[in-house]
DNA sequence: TCCAAACCCTTGGAAGTCCAAGTATATTGT
DNA sequence: ACAATATACTTGGACTTCCAAGGGTTTGGA
């Protein structure tokens, strides 16, 4: 995946491109986000490979978390994709895997005949349990972020996640 | 796109359930990771949406804006996909379009026989220099981030990427 | 010298994301 | 009651990312 580490941070580059280029004022925030893209890659990298064991991606690891956590244990398919604040669309190619490797189960809703619940199967919860337990060990124990950073880091970003209308 | 703001954020909640469940020190750090994940995804809708005019994507974008400030307009691929830190294979994908559309040109390096070397066309430039101006306009100057948030963060995730061998 | 190892780039395949459009079911307003 | 509107989900297409594998080119050690 990565070669060797580089000699100089390239967003610290571009940062500087940005002033001596007379863009000063943007170039806080145009660092910011390009770093928070790279983050969301190299976390996104490091899950995949630990979940790759259990037949999963985040995408899919993701859903299955929500299920298990839902009390019923069934969660209609657009409650779940506005919970995962994923398109419709990217949910239901997640549960076209999940359900084609027997994980998940959709049922037909009681009342509302558009709607389609999702189950966890017995086997997507041993599979859940399994990955969650691989992905807290491996990743979030040990995700190179110190604990005073990992606080701020979601503080700032629910600032910005409010602002930004995603939820009240 | 996105539906009305959730009236609770989901990170919060799973965050709660994170510590509901004993995994109380893992709690923070998934997040902090999950908010990261979700925070790329909005910036990465908003820039594509105000690139898209210019025919472009932030994938692309970020091709162009590189050999935009390389010093002598030219660029092997191998260095290019180092400096944006994204797999070879992603760069041609990349290359392949900007190429096909006229914004970028590959050229033989002169003595070495397997390197290609990436330029600007005079209509890349052109392109590049509407696209950043609206990028910095409408993206970077109302990020809804506040100033200082937009330093902290990116200070945070310097240090993330350093720890996790990102640069030196 | 010359063959093996390293390097540069591309192809093909799997997966994710989104959007636009389509189908089917519910709800609403006249 | 019934047509118009809204909601729920799926399909198809464009794009990105990665990985695994291949083809060429260069370099370096025996």
């Amino acid at each position: 995946m990565l070669n060797s580490p580089l000699p100089r941070d390239p967003i610290a580059q571009a940062r500087e491109q940005w002033v001596a280029h007379g863009w000063a004022s943007e170039a806080n925030a145009m660092a910011a986000i390009t770093a928070v893209m790279r983050t969301a890659s190299i976390f996104l990298q490091r899950a995949d490979a630990i979940l790759k064991p259990h037949g999963l991606t985040f995408a899919r690891f993701e859903v299955l978390a929500l299920l298990g956590f839902s009390k019923r244990g069934s969660l209609p398919m657009s409650h779940a994709s506005e919970l995962l604040q994923v398109h419709a669309t990217s949910l239901t190619n997640s549960v076209d895997r999940l359900e084609a490797t027997g994980l998940v189960q959709r049922v037909a809703h009681p009342t509302d005949g558009r709607t389609r619940l999702l189950e966890l199967t017995a086997q997507g919860l041993e599979v859940l349990d399994a990955a969650r337990t691989d992905l807290n060990a491996q990743l979030f124990a040990q995700s190179d972020l110190e604990a005073a950073d990992a606080t701020d880091l979601f503080e700032i970003l629910s600032r910005f996640r409010r602002a930004s209308g995603d939820f009240l």
